[in-house]
DNA sequence: AACTATCGCAACCGCGCGGAT
DNA sequence: GATCCGCGCGGTTGCGATAGT
């Protein structure tokens, strides 16, 4: 009897509590009511101490799970928070630190006031991302997509397909009438040599931009502060006819 | 005007970590 | 040392808004 007890206690304690299954609460997007609940709980108890987040819904009122309630409140309703556009200088900083960190939003985000990890890692998917890629920048390593594995999946996939594979990565935005989509690789293609677009910049900027840093600056399109402005790597684009680039287009 | 595709953001899910017991 | 518990993190999904056809 006690041993049955014990073992059911056991299953019902034991493990990790489901956070949202249990019945009755609520679940996607919070209503204004919710939110004002929330927010007038934390303005009066204060942000921290006192409770945990667990007991925050019971406390404020709400059908939600704590776990909802922090999301909501860390992600949305803190007061501190800055929303809208990225700048160029949060940009070249999610950059930098990115290239230092990888994936730790929580990381990076603490580098940035105002900013949450799921916003920078919400913009970094959606916006920084796929221009790293366009470029022919791998994202992950911050490097030049490896030249071979370009050149090999290239062959295969123009014998399958005619198609560059790096138009296709990305495909939505690398849609053929998308000039600004993998221009870098066309640049190389035109050179006719497969110039990688990471080194090309770094060799043909005249001695401008030398570190990976200077070229997040370049990425981020702040090209005067930290490369020379009569880099030759601008007359190159300029004689090629790619003055377009979007170098400094992570904003749009 | 209607339909479809794509984008961007908010929210959820599952896991791991660290403190408490 | 083992287990529980709360929290935070990173990845993923869902869905409304917008653009394109």
């Amino acid at each position: 009897m006690i041993l049955t007890y014990l073992l059911t206690y056991r299953v019902i304690m034991g493990g990790r509590k489901p956070c949202c299954d249990e019945i009755g609460l609520r679940k996607g997007p919070w209503t204004a009511d919710e939110d004002g609940k929330l927010v007038d709980f934390l303005r009066t108890r204060g942000a921290s101490g006192g409770w945990c987040w667990r007991d925050v819904p019971k406390l404020a009122g709400l059908k939600r799970c704590g776990k909802s309630c922090r999301l909501r409140w860390t992600n949305y309703l803190r007061p501190d928070l800055k929303r809208g556009l990225f700048s160029e200088e949060e940009i070249q900083l999610v950059i930098d630190l990115h290239a230092q960190l990888g994936n730790r939003w929580s990381k990076i985000a603490a580098e940035l006031p105002g900013r949450t990890d799921n916003d920078i890692k919400n913009y970094w998917n959606t916006h920084i991302k796929r221009k790293l890629i366009r470029m022919g920048i791998d994202p992950n390593t911050h490097s030049p997509f490896d030249q071979q594995k370009v050149s090999h999946e290239k062959e295969e996939t123009t014998l399958v397909n005619g198609q560059d594979p790096l138009h296709q990565a990305e495909a939505p935005v690398g849609s053929q009438n998308d000039t600004s989509a993998g221009n870098l690789t066309h640049l190389a293609d035109i050179d006719g040599d497969n110039i990688q677009p990471w080194s090309f910049l770094m060799e043909n900027n005249g001695g401008g931009c030398s570190s990976v840093g200077e070229l997040t600056m370049l990425l981020s399109g702040d090209i005067t502060s930290s490369c020379s402005s009569s880099s030759s790597l601008w007359l190159k684009y300029g004689e090629l006819g790619y003055e377009d680039l979007e170098l400094g287009c992570f904003d749009d």
